[in-house]
DNA sequence: CGTATGACTAGCT
DNA sequence: CAGCTAGCCATAC
């Protein structure tokens, strides 16, 4: 058993391109929907970028509250772009770009 | 073990 | 709509 966090990292790197997660839904599939803070601060102290895209993760209302790397949100609105997620307002369109942990295979 | 912090969220003004 | 407060959890010191 791992730390919640490192759970949180394992969740974070399966998050497919082109899609957004919120820090709400990551403590809800680690098991803790209220330990969205916990996910935060896992977050903030990822170790690294490229296993844990920390840049798809968003807040519930799809806006962003920090990032760690390059110039931080800047940055990460730049590679939500660059995966093919929209970025408005500084905010994503979670009715959009929302990753569904269980993609339906029919709707 | 207790205190402090943080990339959160929901509610109220 | 924007800003602030309170509640919340895990980790670090």
């Amino acid at each position: 058993m791992q730390t919640f966090i490192e759970k949180i990292y394992s969740i974070a790197s399966m998050i497919p391109k082109g899609k957004v997660s919120t820090y709400k839904q990551l403590a809800q599939l680690a098991g803790n929907p209220r330990a969205y803070r916990a996910v935060g601060s896992a977050m903030r102290k990822n170790p690294d970028t490229t296993i844990v895209p920390c840049h798809r993760v968003v807040g519930s209302d799809g806006k962003m509250h920090g990032y760690s790397g390059g110039e931080g949100i800047e940055t990460k609105i730049i590679k939500l772009r660059n995966e093919g997620v929209k970025v408005v307002n500084g905010k994503v369109n979670l009715d959009t770009f929302l990753w569904n942990k269980a993609p339906e295979k029919s709707l």
